[in-house]
DNA sequence: CGGTGGGTTGAGGTATTTCAAGGCTCGTGG
DNA sequence: CCACGAGCCTTGAAATACCTCAACCCACCG
């Protein structure tokens, strides 16, 4: 399952939030890497590691029995992922890209939390921000028109990923469609959409570089 | 703002994941009783309590500004509800019938929380409940036909308000409807081809008490 | 009694999906 | 080197699930 293995205890900065946070629990992190499109953990497995990407990019969905597909969340460079409270996944976890992890076992982690506050509310802090982006997922897929939807995934991923005034997104238009509740061909139309209205433009021709030329206009839709 | 004071200690058996099980942390319990339609706290509000249905119903919604409106949750009797984890709520809690509730000060708690890594555990698995109920939302939200919707409500309904086999919905066909991303007319029509097939039925003409006759399709209907 | 607040049902409209075709890029193998 | 297929994206046309608008019913209540 592991495609590779390259531990070390990790020296690169990190921002707030991010698993360096709970370090002081003395728990075994290592690097493990994963290939475009395998699966990271599956969905009522065992939750027995909670990661963090370190490159690259994961999609988390649920599935219904016919293959309709949510996608959950998107976890960019930094975030963390697989922190399910319950002792099973709730959803299933994929690369998009060829992606590496930093992972660390979540028992050792349980059981530090049990006497160390701090680290629970690390950990409280942690899946309260998963909650409110969720929270805010439903707003946009139960009342917002499919052009709101994708303004509001261009706005988020901007915030998250964008360098350079350019973001590179990971994923395809399947992936966004399912994340946003709708097709692949409406997210294109409403891209087309918002490239003729010049309220957008695309680098190179994979049309996976978006720069955004007229944020205002963008934010108006995200009502 | 309050209504009514009826402070007591509180004598009722509790069931676990109730407020009750963060007792020990020794903050002011007191209760209130909101009427029917009346706000308890609004979006953006400095959230300085936490609120635990005593009796009634809640429901605690998102609105876009041209009025569109997402109800995230209902909240039933002995529900945990305002547990925000920022300093300011992130949705509207209305109450849905004329409701007592019982309140404790949020920054007494988030004290205790600091030093007792039970108390934070508590509000850790608290939150991660609501987490799952708004990733289970989510696949509702973005994937379900209106039927599969309707019929996950009533599942989830009975569930946890069923008593003797009926169920009486406090809330109205259109906060149903806002609640899973619907016009009220194609929650009524869903109920309606429900009824026709002998899957539920209605008691008293104000149809809002259902009782489910055939569970199994019912289920079957939410994939 | 008339008005108001739900609820249902029908008819028509529309946003989004579905189905289908075609283009572009890239890797692979002849 | 070019042909080929696979993957990804776009675009059009037709279908449809859901929404909108409207009428009507019923219970409740001052």
């Amino acid at each position: 399952m592991f495609v590779n293995v390259n531990a070390h205890p990790g020296s690169k900065p990190r921002a707030p939030g991010e698993l360096g946070q709970l370090s002081r629990a003395r728990v075994i992190l290592s690097e493990f890497k994963y290939n475009k499109g395998t699966e990271i953990y599956g969905q009522a497995e065992p939750a027995d590691y909670i990661y963090q990407v370190v490159d690259g990019a994961v999609r988390s969905h649920k599935l219904l029995s016919d293959g309709r597909r949510q996608i959950g969340a998107f976890y960019l460079t930094g975030d963390i992922f697989g922190l399910e409270n319950g002792a099973e996944h709730r959803f299933t976890a994929e690369a998009i890209v060829d992606t590496t992890v930093r992972l660390m076992k979540r028992c050792s982690l349980e059981h530090v939390a049990e006497s160390d506050a701090k680290v629970a509310l690390d950990l409280l802090n942690m899946t309260t921000s998963n909650l409110q982006h969720a929270e805010d997922h439903m707003l946009l897929l139960g009342r917002k028109t499919s052009l709101e939807r994708v303004a509001a995934f261009l706005l988020e991923m901007d915030r998250r990923l964008s360098a350079a005034g350019v973001m590179a997104l990971p994923m395809c238009r399947r992936d966004i469609a399912d994340y946003l509740g709708l097709t692949l061909e409406t997210v294109s139309r409403a891209l087309s959409q918002l490239h003729g209205k010049g309220i957008l433009g695309f680098l190179g021709q994979t049309q996976r570089q978006i720069v955004l030329l007229d944020r205002m206009r963008l934010a108006d839709l995200d009502l």
